[in-house]
DNA sequence: TCTGGGGTCCTAGGACCC
DNA sequence: TCTGGGGTCCTAGGACCC
């Protein structure tokens, strides 16, 4: 039987060429071709140009620290909402040569082509020629594009020539790229599962795909498989075209330079976080099940406190008392954190009542959010929130008294 | 890389049931 | 009551990604 798993593919992947800075230098011609890195606000350089790059300038790197080596570097603010609608825009023009594109993250996408050589008269190479001269003229960013019989490969492939580069790896010559890529490299493998291939003197992408399956199986876990039949041209990882709007959890954290061990701090730090991690869900209409609270201590070791949740919330007020005994259950007095977390996790869309909840408490407290929702999205994020999460702040800058506390600790 | 923040998926092992 | 065999659900933690 032919079936159409069995026909030969051609997968696509995006993938922008520093990204944030391209975005800037699209809505400010004052920044094109200069030394520019995002990343002003925390002080670490976050993206950066690739005339940057060139002068040896890293990811991570202190702002301070790049200005020694580059003292003509524009060092700007990130604004993720720019990249955001960039991204959006981007992916519609690739809806618009195929349907099938899945959003892998902000600056990356794989898409389907196959079939689409008839329709365009052309060659892949040149279907994803003109897909980037396209997002070139109309968003003014530039893209490098890999194409491969499977997403692995489109995903190495699209690394091999940037920036504003197309790879076209056919079937016949995966064996030429895979030599010369080291296991570490490869999309799904990392540090530790390299470092155990070495074991084996398996170093580069060829050497893993020259293993006999048995030995994989053997030794590595399911998505290893995948990897491996991938990078021999067998596509087994479907492009996954749903949209990133729906979340199996929702977490916010908050690092501290200094470790800290005052319980109010941490607390209020907590609930920070808890209104955060809340208000997305709520703007994405998805209640928690289960809340998770984690410290992590100075030597990096978390410590986390899983909290069934009777009723799905997202709802600040209603998931504070669970926090903090999920906190006390894991805070020590003689421990510092250097992070607070919280996550929503088992994230439903419907809000199921318990027949012993109190259901007017609950739609009260709905009624309450939509309004504060409305209110922060007007005049800012931090407009109203609660009192206590105010005070964790304002006790950590040394202030006696908050000074703006609009919401008091409200009971609903 | 001396370590920011936000996610996903997989596995091993225990509890419990027949 | 014991042993053997098998299934399901849940949880903690690992590994990886951008």
């Amino acid at each position: 039987m032919f079936s159409v798993s069995s026909w030969p593919k051609a997968i696509a992947h995006i993938d922008a060429d520093a990204f944030f800075v391209e975005c800037e230098r699209a809505t400010n011609p004052y920044l094109k071709d200069r030394c520019v890195a995002t990343g002003k606000e925390r002080g670490i350089i976050t993206a950066l140009s690739y005339e940057a790059k060139a002068k040896g300038i890293k990811r991570g790197m202190m702002v301070y620290e790049a200005k020694r080596i580059c003292p003509e570097i524009v060092i700007i603010e990130s604004d993720y909402e720019k990249y955001s609608l960039f991204s959006i825009r981007m992916f519609d023009i690739l809806r618009r040569f195929s349907p099938v594109v899945e959003e892998y993250s902000v600056d990356e996408a794989f898409m389907n082509l196959t079939g689409l050589r008839r329709l365009y008269h052309s060659s892949y190479e040149k279907i994803a020629k003109t897909i980037q001269e396209t997002i070139k003229r109309e968003l003014d960013i530039s893209v490098s594009i890999g194409i491969a019989p499977t997403k692995v490969l489109a995903k190495l492939g699209s690394k091999l020539n940037k920036p504003y580069g197309i790879t076209a790896i056919k079937a016949k010559e995966i064996h030429i790229y895979l030599k010369n890529i080291r296991v570490e490299d490869i999309w799904g493998i990392g540090k530790n599962t390299a470092a155990l291939l070495y074991k084996f003197n398996i170093k580069t992408a060829l050497d893993f795909a020259n293993q006999n399956e048995y030995f994989i199986r053997r030794y590595l876990s399911k998505p290893y498989i995948a990897i491996y039949k991938e990078l021999k041209g067998e596509s087994v990882i479907p492009i996954d075209e749903k949209s990133k709007t729906s979340y199996k959890s929702i977490s916010k954290a908050k690092s501290f330079h200094k470790a800290i061990n005052d319980k109010d701090i941490l607390l209020g730090e907590l609930i920070n976080n808890l209104e955060k991690a809340c208000q997305k869900a709520r703007r994405y209409k998805l209640a928690a099940k289960r809340l998770i609270v984690f410290l992590k201590t100075d030597d990096f070791k978390t410590y986390t406190a899983k909290i069934k949740l009777k009723t799905a919330s997202n709802i600040p007020n209603i998931l504070t008392d669970s926090l903090k005994s999920g906190f006390m259950s894991i805070y020590k007095e003689n421990t510092s954190y250097r992070q607070t977390g919280v996550a929503l996790a088992e994230l439903t869309t419907k809000t199921m009542y318990d027949l012993f909840d109190n259901i007017d408490r609950i739609k009260k407290a709905n009624n309450l959010y939509e309004a504060v929702d409305k209110i922060n999205a007007t005049y800012g994020t931090k407009t109203i929130r609660l009192a206590r999460s105010d005070m964790a702040v304002e006790k950590k800058k040394g202030r006696k008294k908050p000074n703006v506390t609009i919401m008091k600790d409200i009971k609903v």
